[in-house]
DNA sequence: CAAAAACCTTGATGCAAATCAACCTAATGG
DNA sequence: CCATTAGGTTGATTTGCATCAAGGTTTTTG
């Protein structure tokens, strides 16, 4: 297998603000471009990487949507994270030199494939290098936190408020609308995400049509009111 | 607040094989030496750090046993792990310079205090310590992907099976039995942990019991069927 | 373009865990 | 040492979500 990959650099990527650390100097700059092996294209349904596989390289996301999952060995699977522009994949690999999830396209997608004995050599030269990597890992064990918070103590329709208000939040960041947005993962996989089946993640949603909340047309789902999905996150739930 | 500290050196350290990378030369031994600040002594009940703290150092528990926990505005609270002797807390604080979380003694406890700045200007030089630092915030993404998968997709037995065999395999790893066990904490933050009710977690407990699976008196746990409790674990659930 | 497959919605029903409640037991403190 | 409190068990009942099922819509593909 030949992934297709160009070779390209950081300084003039558009995406670079969201994943190397900003105030660079010229010289670091034209050392991070190094970092950058290769770009490879991973087409819509196709792996970037597998469970198992070898981990040599961490991946910035420059297009296109991901999500990774975890599958045991009988048929149980579990959506761990839904990753858009700019961010980063792959630390899952870091401990044991293998992946421990798969990394699947969502949609035909472009990463820079960064090896990580070069991340790692780097960064002990350029300090921002080195303190921005280790933001990333904490940022991610914090969203994990955030996620348990979500599975072990909301109900439905908290989760999927949760999660709506979050991805619109991360879009908003990317510069899109803080209102409309377009689903790339079918029920099934938002369901995995939030512990909850297909069905109960549809049913949600016409709830929340059915309130004016938002708008649903098919994956388009226009938020009418946020506050009221905040106040879903935020308030346990109405009762008592 | 002057925490209770006393200076020490991890070179003569029982433990260091839990926290620190292996296979240190001698002149790095020396200089891993200036990492631990100090040691601090936290008092059963008492936090080591609480959510919104400024951050500044990692922990390596030397004695003892804590929780980590989120809380929201709203009363919601969401234990997110609990850390044993030669587990590093404080990962948390990295990415905003702020605790995200609290950290709570179980029983009383002494912490070694890793100055994070020191640490990060040392893993510049000893590229083996920083690549330890990697591996230690890896392994607690993967060990949270570990816990979204129970908490989305196990049943409340499959969940305390899985909890139960995790802790008794740590211990083990530190040298303690395989079988039995003290629970440091109570069926509340068992229940918060794995997303369920004080009292579904009781019942689990009686269950296994009943099934000959583990004596439980109080919080003294002996497992006799270690298989059993594995096949829970993996075996989707018996039925269909 | 028609047929198949994948995805989504909605309804009826069942069940695992939450909730409510009572009581028991072990620690803690004056 | 007894009183108080925190922690734990067990039962009865409720409920939110899963499951089962059917039909609709969109996308894919031969």
């Amino acid at each position: 297998m030949t992934p297709h990959a160009i070779k390209v650099a950081c300084s003039n990527c558009n995406m670079r603000e969201l994943c190397m650390p900003v105030g660079l100097s010229e010289p670091e700059l034209q050392r991070i471009d190094d970092l950058i092996g290769t770009r490879r294209k991973v087409k819509r349904n196709e792996t970037l990487f597998r469970n198992g596989e070898k981990f040599s390289s961490l991946y910035a996301i420059r297009t296109g949507f991901f999500k990774t999952c975890m599958a045991t060995e009988d048929g149980r699977d579990q959506v761990t994270g839904f990753q858009m522009a700019g961010e980063i994949m792959g630390l899952d690999g870091i401990v044991n030199d293998f992946h421990s999830c798969d990394a699947v396209a969502l949609e035909d997608a472009e990463v820079c494939v960064m090896p990580f004995n070069k991340i790692e050599e780097l960064s002990r030269e350029v300090t921002s290098l080195q303190h921005h990597v280790h933001k990333i890992m904490s940022r991610e064990i914090v969203r994990e936190h955030g996620v348990m918070l979500l599975l072990g103590s909301m109900r439905a329709e908290e989760r999927l408020a949760a999660f709506l208000l979050n991805l619109v939040q991360r879009l908003h960041a990317r510069g899109f609308s803080q209102s409309e947005l377009i689903l790339r993962m079918t029920r099934e996989e938002i369901g995995s995400y939030l512990g909850l089946k297909l069905e109960t993640v549809s049913r949600t949603f016409s709830k929340f049509v059915e309130e004016g909340t938002v708008e649903v047309k098919q994956r388009h789902v226009r938020i009418l009111d946020t506050a009221a999905l905040q106040q879903l996150v935020n308030n346990q739930h109405a009762c008592h």
